[in-house]
DNA sequence: CAGTGGTCTAGACCACATA
DNA sequence: ATGTGGTCTAGACCACTGC
């Protein structure tokens, strides 16, 4: 039924217990220790192996049903989920291979400067129309082959931005250097065919399919910090989406 | 700050307490009773003030802030998010609109038929190759525009499946009355270009570019019980995702 | 410093699934 | 009948934020 892991707890770290424990059965099931369909003990055992209370185990186990992990069932027990993320039909998240294989992305500022918003990006980000945005466009590339055109808009006085740092360490963890702290997205992806512009940057003809991405970023008062349309090479990407419940 | 919000508690009903109470604040930031930024009162003052103890409360602002409604702030406290669910900046969710402005959708059913699993849907169902599945082809039109072609299969065993049933009220609803309980989905969201197949029954030109989408979806057992393989007219639909954290 | 959310405890009762 | 997860209580201490 179910191994006896040897979690070991430190009751003075700043990481949560609940944490903790999840971390530990996380990658247990990732190494396949706990293979898919095991039965895990109930949650009152679990508590008294590891010394918590029962209400903390629950946590624990709350964050493995909600990374897809585990599934609970009421009168019946916690289960490892049989069926692990899979790899996909017809599509091919051909840039996630790249990477487990070590390819090297780059990316390219094509574009930075500070500008008055229009009316589209100031709805997104929630200004009067005419404020100032620093609006940058990038190309990635993954070993010198073009996979996405990046547009993105950030208010004015939220950080500021440099072609060197862009290229090196990315967009997210600029702001984050900035103090930014990210909570939420609200993303929107589809499809559209390529225009002149995109099929000459892109390496590609014009209409071929592209996959569009639009994105708001909301930081931790709720408000909108950054807002982005993407498209990416349609042979070269795709998006993993896990729903839970 | 915050208003009193008027919530009717039945301690007697099997709609859990937190749940009552979450629903009653949705509804009231959906309806601008608590506009965005509104800062409601601290968690232990809610507790007391609908007579719960703070834990409840608390699962019950979990619950907010996971469907991206709330923002916490250790120290501050909650606020209502600054940036609702906006429309999409070049990307278009026609089928939503349609639907909001009461369009009727219709299933058509091109195939039906129990088949041996080839290879690539065996391993989505996690079944041996060769084990028989049911494989259903429909067409979705919107006010007689079409919209979607899609193709899925469930493995034998689970359901019936009859081609009025499929039309009339949909593939979920048909498999949750069958006693399925979906728990998971795994999706893949990219695109593509029509082929002729495609191009002809979506009244569409070869090439034109398509949403595609890949889904595996999991019961409370963890075990998969549905895949299936959508295309969508790229013009006409997108999806919206919500990443909270 | 005062106020807030984040974490944790030690129980309790209930609804549901399975035998 | 038994065992499970689902819900709920009434506290406690801590970490962080802002004044």
């Amino acid at each position: 039924m179910t191994r006896d892991l040897d979690i070991t707890l430190d009751r003075s770290s700043p990481v949560p217990l609940y944490h903790q424990v999840a971390s530990a059965f996380e990658k247990a099931i990732r190494d396949g220790l706990l293979p898919p369909e095991t039965k895990l003990e109930n949650e009152i055992a679990l508590a008294k192996r590891y010394n918590l209370s029962r209400p903390t185990m629950r946590q624990a186990m709350d964050q493995l049903v909600q990374n897809g992990l585990v599934v609970r069932r009421r009168g019946v027990g916690t289960q490892v989920v049989g069926a692990p993320v899979r790899r996909n039909l017809r599509l091919s998240s051909l840039y996630n291979d790249l990477q487990d294989e070590g390819a090297t992305p780059q990316t390219t500022v094509l574009s930075l400067e500070l500008v008055e918003a229009e009316t589209e990006i100031a709805e997104q980000l929630n200004l009067t129309r005419g404020a100032e945005v620093h609006h940058m466009v990038r190309l990635r590339t993954v070993d010198g082959r073009a996979l996405a055109l990046m547009e993105n808009w950030v208010p004015r006085g939220i950080a500021d931005f440099e072609q060197a740092e862009l290229e090196s360490d990315g967009l997210y963890n600029l702001l984050r250097r900035a103090g930014i702290d990210f909570r939420m997205a609200h993303q929107t992806v589809g499809a559209g065919a390529a225009d002149a512009r995109q099929a000459e940057l892109l390496d590609t003809e014009v209409g071929a399919p592209l996959v569009m991405m639009d994105r708001t970023a909301l930081d931790s008062r709720g408000i909108a910090v950054e807002c982005g349309h993407h498209v990416y090479r349609a042979d070269m990407y795709s998006f993993d989406i896990t729903l839970v419940n």
